[in-house]
DNA sequence: ACCCTCGGGACTACCCGTTCTT
DNA sequence: AAGAACGGGTAGTCCCGAGGGT
């Protein structure tokens, strides 16, 4: 349930998306959604916010593990974006960017759902500086600037329908990191 | 008219602007909007989107003409976009992104006219890295590189109600096309 | 609710008719109304018009049961249409033909409605036929005319205002019929 | 565009015909309607019913001269008006049965004009029966039979989308009157 | 006690017939 | 003669509680 209207307010945003959309999608009936979100619509998306940003950061540990250094690990991680944004033809970006614009303004629960998401992404991205000999204060600016970066291919790419700002980024980041840290 | 539509669109998407809410906002009845956008919402939406688009564009050529160059234009750029976002209280960031990402997959007509006014915005910054003496490759993935990070920012920056994120990649962005082409 | 719509639409016509009056007329909130009828005005114009047809068709049975022979039970049933007439002062004419005129092209599901209830007078009418010793093919063609002449009766004295037309078809059908059958 | 509008009136009747669908079809600009008819829509409808009936009743003169007997006139009618029906894929039928019922009771001017026009309607019939031989008080009663037996089968025949009623009325109407004028 | 059908309006985008003003 | 403006109206859908059923 929390998936599916994830994935809904990650395609869609969040008032284009309806709790009849997600009921349906969830298969579950439309009464008991205030048994188990008291909070309504914006319980149920801030908790899918929050879902979603955790699987976005597991898999940039994931990738911190597996890849030797920063420029693997988000090599790895924007090629793993890339291939859900084809998959789902270009209707699944970022999990939190569309809602993070369409309702974080307007409703305090989701905003900090999303900013504890950034936030968390960034660390990780940080941590995997830090990792490769980055100073704090460093880890910290470039880590904004990794993160801004893969948001806006992310952005452009959706638009475009077109994996190529996705490509050109990436390569740019990896060869930026790579220059600095070896 | 226009214009109202643009500002209520860029700060909460298509889908959370009610056509009333327009209709308030830019003094107009509700009659008179079908005589000039038979395509309705869409289309003023669409059209809204081509006017904010436009007059990036055109600040960023100002910014073209008031700096020495491309580091020195694009921190401008980045200077009155981070005026903008603090004057609207973070509710007005990138005019289109937030359209963009809540309408474009659903509406050709919006999803053309974001694609046209982020290329538009690509072309300039292409133009100008092309004038500090870099190669027409190079440009491009540059110019990519560059929008990416500035929508990033924008979006970081909006939804932590802060700068930082601002800041931050407009001092990257700046050394780096510096350190790059002098 | 069905009864309030069925006596509006009879009245009124299909599109004549808004979905508010029949909210009103039925004292019940229009988000009611979608759950018991999620076609909308369609379903809820169709449903009308069967039960409707149903209730006429009734009241066929009815008057054969109480009169011995065709002539007498379709004289009845015109003398009740005649009241039903002038008690709402020539509002309610027959309960589907300005539906089945004005909105029948257009939707399929209102249009088979329609058809099925002239049907099923028609067959009504043949039976009553038939028990008086017509053949089946014989009764077939007279429950057409039958029923059109009574159709046409109440177009024109609905339009006129007048009773007389009524008056004047009864007759013919009384004694056409009696003529033919005794 | 009086005949344009009459086409439309009686596909649709007087409810679902919009004044811009009129406009279109009439190749007329809206704003220049109200100068033409400054009675609006209803003026419009009233026109157009009045000039459709006068050409209906022109039919009915011209098969009473062409046919030697009522019964044949009527048949050569029918069968005019059958063809319409099947040409237009049965939406045309009567060009003021629609209207007639969806509008007469709600506006004076367009049930006067109808009322007009049927009743000269059954005057050419009526007069065509006196021609035959019937006497006066006969005539005006046969008249409205023959009138209502048609408008029903009209009826039955759009709604059925199919010929049927149209034939089978129109052999008994022709059987009746030349059993009961030869 | 948990579920969820059912019901409630406010709101949506859209379009209507009409009337200004030019 | 007509382009533009007007606001009340349309059907439809929204997110949400309250009461009946398991």
């Amino acid at each position: 349930m929390l998936d599916a209207s994830a994935d809904l307010f990650r395609a869609q945003g969040y008032h284009a998306t309806g709790l009849s959309q997600i009921m349906e999608a969830g298969r579950a009936p439309k009464g008991s959604l205030y048994f188990h979100f008291p909070g309504g619509k914006e319980q149920l998306a801030a908790e899918a916010m929050t879902e979603a940003a955790d699987r976005v950061r597991d898999g940039l540990l994931a990738a911190a593990e597996a890849a030797p250094d920063a420029a693997g690990a988000i090599g790895i991680v924007m090629d793993v974006l890339t291939g859900e944004l084809t998959s789902s033809e270009f209707r699944g970006g970022c999990p939190m960017a569309t809602v993070a614009l369409d309702a974080s303004t307007e409703s305090e629960l989701i905003g900090t759902a999303c900013r504890r998401g950034f936030d968390s992404w960034r660390d990780a991205i940080a941590t995997l500086l830090i990792r490769d000999g980055a100073g704090r204060e460093r880890a910290d600016e470039l880590s904004t600037v990794v993160l801004a970066s893969i948001e806006g291919a992310l952005l452009l790419a959706r638009t475009h329908r077109d994996t190529a700002p996705m490509r050109v980024v990436r390569d740019h980041l990896v060869s930026t990191l790579t220059k600095e840290f070896s």
